[in-house]
RNA sequence: UGGGGAGUCGCCAAGUUGGUUAAGGCACCGGAUUUUGAUUCCGGCAUUCGAAGGUUCGAAUCCUUCUUCCCCAGCCA
């Protein structure tokens, strides 16, 4: 087998993070922090060893919606970081706001992260850890900004707050209830947990510069006061720190060394900064403090990856759920029949970087292609079945055709196709009056049955009424079968797939195509819904060669001629597979069609 | 008219202390092989780096001006 694909040479992928990570392994900058085996603040790190880690990345969802396609990006690059310098990512929720995150989240995202291939166990570390077990910490980070004069009570309204935040272009005003002791907002701040106040009563701010530029740094708020139970810690906290404040302090306390978060988070860097700074002189985290770095998300045409915009899919029934195949949720990519391998390579193609980019839907599939055709056996599907009859084999025969399952792995085996009078093949393989250029069956000429024999189209028959083409007649060289000495000696340019009638095992497959049939869904005035492919999925009955009876829920195949497939993972019942089509193969002849 | 980012081939993206003919991938166009019109193979594909000036022996890389696009005014993340 001589057309096995070369060894990838490609240099490896570079990006300006890895540059960031390189120049900070050179410079020692991470190589002094402790690590007490878990999560902590300072004094418990200090009592640990150095860290093992090199680096430590983290990949922190809010358990608050599916993974998407842009997740998986964020997934491949901070697991794949940890991974490629000898370091750790860990999984960790991101549940601050009790009122929009559930259990039911959490489980599918472990499991999304699961089917991806990463771990965040290893070397006897389980780094799967919630923002919300640190609550205890947090508030003690909030008591000490509270203490050094670096954050207030403010009891403005939300409205009040919002009106004297200033513009982009004017400056805020102070609040009125900025010049508070540090006394009284700590008995403030405590009666907050307490739970002596109502919503939105009161909330503490961080004490910057209400005339910032940033925004950001216009005394942000850092805790609310939400009387609500939480998925993870029910009832205990009324309440709860914000992201800003948050996500700093989680990374810290992970000993985090890179926090790789996505270019709308970049003006909210000073303030990460700012409130580390303080932490660390405060003694309460270690230096160097965690540092975050923005790259561009992840957007693709023919694909909409708003959270706003995958609800209403669903709610609105445009899909069958969030799985539904076509949705680019990463259980919607399972059941697709996409690999972790694709999304792998997809995230080393498309790169890493700072600037907006729009990537071509067709270069995620070519990277699922590309996995696949190493990956996949080949099966023979026929998916728009017309009879062929092979008017000189005998009625009551049969015969095994023996196939290779794979054309350059010998060692993915073979397997029996058994051939008889009367076959199913392609509709499209015959023509009464053949196009320019057609090389499949039609009168007067020969065509390979692929894995049998070479055959010659003798006619056709067709539907009185209708006209159209119902049955096409062969006659077969017994000679010329597959595999046998001297069947090359036929030279045939047409290769057909067929399926023996008799044997075939019937049954659904679903057709999936683009959801959206505009490359920029809802770009203007446009509602993204009206971008909606109407023929997105179709479902038909095929005849399958026999032994695609026996496929397993989620295992894939290549449909020779046709693409790749996938047993659905939901619908299939064991020796009654139901099958997906993931993507098409790549077609250069322009007739051929069912796209 | 505030602040923060980004503009290198149709789509991504290397390049970043200025130094020979501007990586690579996808797409595309040839041509070879092929019992999948698939795969594989071979070849082609930016005198030019948003624009205009300037510095220099020499600039995508430095300076100036201009321009386009994205993000920020949640007690969301």
């Amino acid at each position: 087998m001589s057309n096995a694909p070369k060894e990838n040479t490609a240099v490896p992928a570079t990006n300006f993070i890895r540059n960031i990570i390189d120049a900070d392994l050179a410079a020692g900058k991470h190589a002094q922090r402790h690590w007490a085996g878990q999560p902590g603040i300072a004094v418990e790190h200090v009592k640990g060893p150095l860290d093992p880690a090199k680096i430590r990345t983290r990949f922190p969802p809010e358990p608050n919606g599916y993974l998407h396609f842009g997740h998986a990006k964020s997934i491949c690059l901070n697991f794949g970081l940890a991974r490629d310098y000898g370091g750790h990512c860990h999984l960790r929720f991101d549940d601050t706001n009790p009122e929009k995150e559930e259990k039911e989240y959490v489980e599918s995202i472990i499991d999304s992260v699961k089917w991806l291939g990463y771990s965040w166990e290893s070397d006897g570390e389980n780094n799967l850890y919630f923002a919300s077990d640190y609550f205890d910490w947090m508030v003690a980070c909030a008591e000490y900004l509270i203490a050094s004069g670096n954050a207030y009570v403010d009891s403005q309204s939300a409205e009040e707050m919002r009106s004297n935040r200033g513009t982009l272009t004017q400056p805020g005003l102070n609040s009125p209830y900025r010049q508070r002791s540090a006394e009284e907002n700590m008995v403030l701040f405590r009666r907050m947990q307490a739970g002596e106040f109502a919503d939105g009563s009161h909330i503490l701010r961080a004490k910057i510069d209400m005339a910032s530029p940033n925004i950001n740094l216009r005394d942000p708020a850092i805790y609310r006061i939400r009387h609500a139970t939480h998925h993870n810690t029910g009832s205990k906290w009324c309440v709860y720190p914000m992201y800003t404040f948050a996500h700093p302090i989680e990374d810290a306390l992970e000993n985090i060394t890179h926090s790789i978060c996505t270019l709308e988070f970049e003006d909210q860097r000073p303030f990460y900064d700012w409130l580390l700074e303080n932490l660390a002189t405060g003694g309460i985290i270690q230096r160097p403090v965690p540092q975050q770095i923005e790259f561009s998300r992840l957007n693709l045409t023919y694909v909409v990856l708003s959270k706003r915009k995958l609800i209403q899919l669903v709610e609105e029934k445009h899909v069958s759920g969030w799985d539904d195949p076509r949705m680019p949720t990463l259980v919607g990519a399972r059941r697709r029949g996409y690999t972790p391998e694709g999304f792998h390579l997809f995230a080393e193609r498309i790169g890493v970087s700072k600037s907006d980019s729009l990537i071509d839907y067709v270069l995620f599939e070519e990277c699922i292609r590309e996995v696949m055709n190493e990956s996949a056996e080949r099966r023979v599907a026929v998916l728009d079945p017309l009879k062929l009859i092979i008017d000189n084999y005998p009625e009551d025969q049969s015969e095994d055709c023996i196939v290779h399952n794979h054309p350059f792995k010998p060692e993915f085996g073979t397997r029996i196709m058994p051939f008889s009078r009367e076959l199913w093949i392609e509709r499209e393989d015959f023509m009464e009056e053949p196009s320019k250029g057609y090389r499949r069956l039609f009168p007067g000429n020969m065509a390979r049955l692929r894995h049998g024999f070479v055959v010659k189209c003798v006619g056709c028959e067709k539907d009185e009424t209708t006209g159209n083409v119902i049955a096409v007649h062969c006659e077969y060289m017994p000679d010329s079968k597959s595999g046998t000495p001297g069947s090359d000696n036929y030279k045939v340019k047409g290769n057909l797939h067929w399926v023996s009638a008799a044997h075939a095992y019937t049954t659904e497959i679903r057709l999936y195509d683009r959801l959206f049939s505009a490359a920029a869904p809802g770009t203007g005035e446009r509602n993204f819904l009206d971008d909606l492919n109407p023929d997105s999925v179709r479902s038909i009955t095929a005849q399958l060669e026999p032994e695609l009876k026996n496929a397993k829920a989620e295992e894939r195949f290549q449909f020779e001629r046709h693409g790749y497939f996938v047993a659905d993972r939901i619908d299939s019942k064991d020796g009654a597979p139901v099958f997906n089509r993931t993507v098409t193969l790549k077609d250069s002849w322009s007739g051929m069609s069912g796209k």
